[in-house]
DNA sequence: CTGAAAGCGCTTACAG
DNA sequence: CTGAAAGCGCTTACAG
C-alpha cells in the first residue's frame, strides 16, 4: 500500500511501447497474435512499468470475470476440504480465481452470496448444499454454470458432479452385512444428503433380514465434536450396537477414541464406519474402514466444464456420477 | 444458466422507475439519500426486473471492488480453519467478498496469487506465510492494504496483527518447566514461524537449566499425517523423553494417538502440547494442552482496519499485538 | 499483424 | 434531492 504515482495503465505501456492499447491488450490475452518484434517491445514496457492488467475493466469489456465462486458450508473438519484444494489448485492453474462462501457458518446467507457471485458475473458456481427455489431462479436468469457436487439430485440446476448416496448407503449394508455386524447404529446429521444414504441403508439392511437398527441424529456437520455426545448416547443403549456408522470420518474418529478411552477396543468390541475417506481415516489407529469419492476427478470435471461454458460450448450432460468406493480398513 | 433476454442494467432500473440512472446508483449505494418515494420506485423496479448490480462495473468506476484476498497454505487440518471461518462470517456481513487463494498446495504461486488479487484491484491481502521482496514490492505499489496475520514481523509491509512466537516459545519453556518435565522432545515444522518458536523455547529452557532436549524436523505444515513417522523416530531415541512439542494440535493429537496404540499413557508415560487450540483439542481423550490465540480477534481487528483503509484513513499502527494464552489441559 | 473507435455498466463531481 | 455527462480501463468487431 503506498500507491505513489498512479497504477499504470494499459495505455501507459502501448505509449511506452510505441503501439496501441488494442495491441498490447492482444498480447496480453493471446501473445502469438502479436508479431515478436512488437511483442518483445511490449513485454519490456510491462516490466518497467510495473503493468497489472485491472481485471474489473477486462471483465467488464469481455463479460468473463475468469473467477467462479465456491460455496461450502464451512472450514473446520470439513469433508470437502480436500476436494477444495484440487479445486482452487486446478482453477489456479487455469487463470481462474475463486470467490469463497461459507453457507454454514453463523452468518452463512446462501442467497446472499449467490447475489454476490452473481454481481461478480463468476462464469460459474460450483456449490454443495441444498439450493431453494429463489437460489435457483436468481442463477437460472443469469449466465452462470451451476455445478452442484458431491450429490445427484433429480433435477440439476445445470450440472451436478457427484454420486448417489443411495447406493453408498446400500453398499454400507451389504458390506457390513457381509462382514458379520448384526446390531448397527446410525448416527445421521441433518441434511438431505445423509438422510438419503440413511434410507438407501435401511432399505437394503431389511431386505437382508439384518437386525434391530439404533439410531439417533446429530446436528450438521458430522463433526469430531459431536462425538462426546453421540457416544454417551450409545452407552445409554439397552443393548450395545456392535458397529457405530457415520456419516463423516472426523465424527468417526471421535466415537473411536471415545470408545477407546472407555476401555472398548475398535472393532472388537465396538466397529466404526466412516464416510469421505479424510487424510486421517488412512492415519488413525485404528485405521478407518469408509467410503472414498474422487475429489480430484469432481474438482476436473468441474473445471472441464467451466471451460466448456466458456468456450460458449453447451454442456454435454447434466450429471456426471464419480461414484465411490468403499474402503475397508481396520475399523470395521 | 439461461439467461434468457439479457441481464437488466442500471438503466433498466432507471426507465422503469422514471428517474435517472445516477438515482439508482446511489439508491443502491445509500438507500438514505434519496426521497422516499423515488426509493420506493426504485425499489420495485429493482424487484421487477431481477436487478443484480454488475460489480465488475462498480468497482471500475468507484475503484472499490469491496473484495480482499486471503492468502493461507492450505484447508486439510489447517490451524487457521477457525479464523478463516470468522474472517469470512465477518467480511460478509460487512459487505465484502473474499478471494480464496492456496499458497502451500501444489501448484501453489503466491507471487502469482498476489498479481491476480492486485488485478482485481482488491482492497486487501491478508496473508500468513513469508513474503519474498518481490511481492513486497508488488503489493506497495499498489493501493491494497497488506495485512500479514498469526505473525509479527520486523518490519510489517502494511499491517501485521499476531503474536510473539518467540514468546509462545519461551512460555512453553516455562510451563513444562514448571509441570516437571525434564526431557522435551521438539518437533518443529520447516517454517519461519515455528523456527522462532523454537528459538524462544530453547533459549529459556537453557536459562531455566532444564534437562537435554532432543529434536526433529518435520515438512510444513504441521499436519496429523506426520504423526507416524515422528513418533517411530521418537521410539529411535536412546532414551524416552517426557514431553513432546508439536507445532500444531492436528499433529498432537497423531502423537496421543500413535502413543496410546504402542501402549504408552499419555500424559503418564510420555506428555504431549499442541499449538493453536483447533476445536479438536478440547475434544480429545486426552484434552490436549495447547496455546490460544483468539481468532476471532485478528478477525476484527482485521475487518477494522480494511474499513479505515477503505475510507481512505491511514493506519494508526502497523502491528497489532493479539497475544496468545497457554491452556493447561490433559495431556500434559 | 495492427489501429481507431465504440462500448461494457457503473460512479461521481458539478449544477441545479 | 436529482439529472446530464464524463470517465473508470479494458476488449473487440471493423478496416486496413
Amino acid at each position: 500500500m503506498a500507491s505513489q504515482g498512479k497504477t499504470p495503465t494499459l495505455d501507459d505501456v502501448a505509449l511506452r511501447a510505441g503501439v496501441s492499447a488494442a495491441t498490447v491488450s492482444r498480447f496480453i490475452n493471446n501473445p502469438r497474435i502479436v508479431a515478436v518484434p512488437t511483442a518483445e517491445r511490449i513485454r519490456s514496457a510491462i516490466a518497467a512499468t510495473g503493468y497489472i492488467p485491472n481485471a474489473l475493466a477486462g471483465g467488464l469489456a469481455s463479460s468473463k470475470s475468469r473467477m467462479v465462486a465456491v460455496l461450502i458450508p464451512h472450514l473446520v473438519d470439513s469433508m470437502f476440504n480436500d476436494t477444495m484444494e484440487r479445486m482452487c489448485d486446478e482453477l489456479a492453474a487455469a487463470g481462474i480465481n475463486v470467490m469463497l462462501g461459507l453457507t454454514g457458518v453463523a452468518g452463512g446467507n446462501t442467497e446472499e452470496l449467490v447475489r454476490s457471485a452473481l454481481g461478480r458475473r463468476v462464469d460459474a458456481i460450483i456449490s454443495t448444499g441444498p439450493l431453494d427455489d429463489r437460489i435457483v431462479d436468481l442463477v437460472r436468469r443469469s449466465a452462470a454454470l451451476m455445478i452442484q457436487i458431491w450429490e445427484l439430485p433429480e433435477d440439476p440446476v445445470d450440472l451436478a458432479i457427484g454420486f448417489s448416496h443411495r447406493d453408498a448407503g446400500r453398499d454400507i449394508a451389504r458390506f457390513l452385512q457381509s462382514r458379520g455386524y448384526r446390531r448397527p447404529h446410525l448416527i445421521t446429521a441433518d441434511g438431505v444428503r445423509a438422510r438419503i444414504r440413511r434410507e438407501g441403508f435401511l432399505h437394503e439392511w431389511k431386505a437382508l433380514n439384518g437386525g434391530e437398527v439404533t439410531e439417533a441424529t446429530i446436528d450438521i456437520p458430522s463433526r469430531y465434536s459431536h462425538a462426546r455426545n453421540a457416544f454417551a448416547e450409545i452407552r445409554r443403549l439397552p443393548e450395545r450396537p456392535d458397529v457405530v456408522v457415520c456419516g463423516s470420518d472426523y465424527l468417526a474418529q471421535g466415537i473411536i477414541i471415545e470408545a477407546q478411552s472407555s476401555g472398548l477396543r475398535v472393532p472388537d468390541d465396538l466397529a466404526v464406519m466412516g464416510f469421505g475417506n479424510s487424510a486421517l481415516a488412512g492415519d488413525m489407529r485404528p485405521t478407518i474402514t469408509t467410503v472414498d469419492v474422487d475429489g480430484a476427478r469432481v474438482a476436473r470435471e468441474a473445471i472441464a466444464a467451466i471451460r466448456d461454458h466458456s468456450a460458449g460450448k453447451p454442456l454435454s450432460t447434466h450429471a456426471i456420477d464419480v461414484g465411490f468406493r468403499l474402503i475397508a480398513r481396520e475399523s470395521a
